[in-house]
RNA sequence: UGGUGUGUAGCUUAAUGGUGAAGCGCUCCCCUGUUAAGGGAGAUAUUGUAGGUUCGAGUCCUACCACAUCAGCCA
């Protein structure tokens, strides 16, 4: 692979085999050819030099433009040019596929993140593209490196449920009605006709599926996507993204937090050491600091302060916001900034928020009036993880679910938990692709994920 | 969903209401162990769509579409 070639550690005149893509060529009139290869394994590309004695040199050699893909066979020599320490001379050049250069849309010149986004197929092609891709593998890598080594067991849960409130924003309706059916006078959509019999959707979480596994197991963690049909137009929301929810069983908001902080720690440690032509790439073109940025992650702790002690600081700061900071109001994101990126600068851990303003199933405090709910706010993005410690006692469930309104019949199987056995357990949700934003200095959402799906698009 | 902004050659951008330019890429020529190669010549546009104002609209106005960005919803 182009990544060994690279870094050729063992005797150089030895014969190797490549496959991969052109990503630039120049010609010599001289009688030569610089072909440069990629095949993904790395960032950088390979010098091949092709000389005019290749047999197809004239009839094919010439007619090789970027993002034609060849083999090569050939001798890995020291450089003698400037730029790279090995290169290839060229025994024998198969072509697979020629590349029109008319109407190929990459050229060398820079391409706006919004064209490539029309390009998605050909995108993965690009610098940026591989260095993202590459990144995120090694955080989907770290991932479960990370759970796996601490004894969490990874759980599939569902993606199509019935359950008609999870709590988290509008869901996409899943059916095989036919949607040209025109109704009659009076008559309303009747669900038990539907393939499962009622109304479903797509997931928004699985972490209600997931207490049940970690109330029977201990810790647990799912990856997997999730879809929220929010009309968000934002560099930070997806209408398909994928979440990382582990769920711990006799832990409380303090492991949660601490948990939380470990994980990210680890995230970013395992992206230095690993992905670091990709990451000096991110820091030279896409983003000055990441690399300090990231270090300093690993290297800190958090901030943790209570909702209240937030609010008190936001007030105290004197700063003028568009929007008032007041004990019983969400935070804004002007909050959070000011917070993340002037106060600490560093990630911030809040605990402790109104219990109006968040979801039914977390634990209420002592004092009535919050609930063990913690988000980590990172500089820049923001919200990257939400959790809380889950209320366990059933009394306590209940009455909350019915002040809330909500229909307590579709939670028969979320309260048995609290009934048999219950226990003290808490989890959170990452959000994946804020993750590897986060850890690129990407600045937009849609351009983290390989085909994004947003309103007006699901192309591809 | 609301505020703001943008839409011109394959790409990146110019063009006081008055004949739409340039760079990159492409074709040809010259030079060359080159590396965002260099030098010279050439080809390439229903200015997002539909109306309107005007002698005349890429430019001004209206509507629509698309995209971006900020905010809300959240992860």
């Amino acid at each position: 692979m182009v990544n060994e070639a690279r870094n050729w550690d063992q005797e150089f005149n030895t014969e190797i085999l490549l496959k991969g893509w052109i990503r630039t060529k120049r010609d010599s009139k001289g009688g030569f050819s610089f072909l440069e290869i990629n095949d993904g394994s790395c960032f950088g590309n390979i010098q091949i030099v092709a000389d005019k004695e290749l047999e197809n040199y004239e009839s094919e050699i010439l007619k090789l433009f970027p993002g034609s893909s060849v083999s090569i066979k050939g001798i890995i020599v020291e450089s003698p040019g400037k730029g790279q320490n090995a290169e290839i001379q060229a025994k024998e050049i198969k072509v697979y596929g020629f590349c029109d250069v008319n109407t190929y849309p990459i050229q060398k010149q820079r391409l706006s993140p919004e064209k490539l986004r029309e390009i998605a197929h050909i995108r993965p092609r690009t610098n940026t593209f591989g260095a993202v891709t590459r990144v995120r593998n090694e955080l989907i890598k770290a991932t479960h490196e990370f759970y796996q080594s601490k004894g969490f067991l990874n759980i599939h849960t569902p993606i199509i449920t019935g359950n008609d409130c999870e709590g988290a924003g509008q869901m996409f309706q899943v059916t095989t009605l036919d949607m040209n059916r025109k109704l009659k006078e009076n008559e309303t959509v009747d669900y038990a006709d539907d393939f499962f019999g009622k109304k479903t959707h797509l997931t928004v979480s699985g972490q209600l599926e997931a207490e049940t596994y970690a109330c029977a197991l201990g810790n647990v963690y799912t990856f997997g996507p999730t879809f929220r049909a929010e009309n968000s137009n934002t560099t930070r929301h997806l209408s398909e993204f994928w979440m990382v929810e582990p769920e711990m069983a006799f832990a409380d908001i303090q492991d949660d937090m601490d948990l939380a902080e470990d994980y990210l720690k680890h995230l970013c440690s395992s992206v230095l050491n690993n992905c670091a032509e990709d990451m000096e790439f991110f820091q030279k073109r896409i983003s000055k600091t990441i690399i300090e940025k990231l270090q300093n992650i690993t290297e800190n702790s958090f901030e943790r302060i209570s909702y209240t002690d937030a609010v008190k600081i936001l007030v105290e700061s004197n700063k003028k916001f568009e929007f008032k900071p007041e004990w019983g109001i969400d935070l804004q994101t002007e909050h959070e900034r000011y917070l993340t990126e002037e106060k600490f600068k560093k990630p911030v851990i809040i605990i402790d928020y109104p219990k109006n303003i968040k979801a039914f199933y977390m634990k209420a405090n002592d004092d009535e009036k919050t609930v063990a709910a913690m988000d980590v706010l990172v500089p820049e993005i923001g919200e990257i993880i939400g959790g809380s410690q889950r209320e366990d006692d059933f009394d306590k469930l209940s009455k909350r679910i019915k002040e809330m309104e909500i229909d307590i019949d579709e939670y028969w199987w979320y309260l048995d938990l609290r009934k048999f056995g219950s226990v003290p357990h808490a989890g959170f949700g990452l959000g994946f692709e804020r993750a590897v934003q986060f850890c690129t200095g990407m600045a937009n959402i849609r351009d983290v994920i390989p085909f994004p799906r947003t309103p007006r698009n699901a192309d591809f």
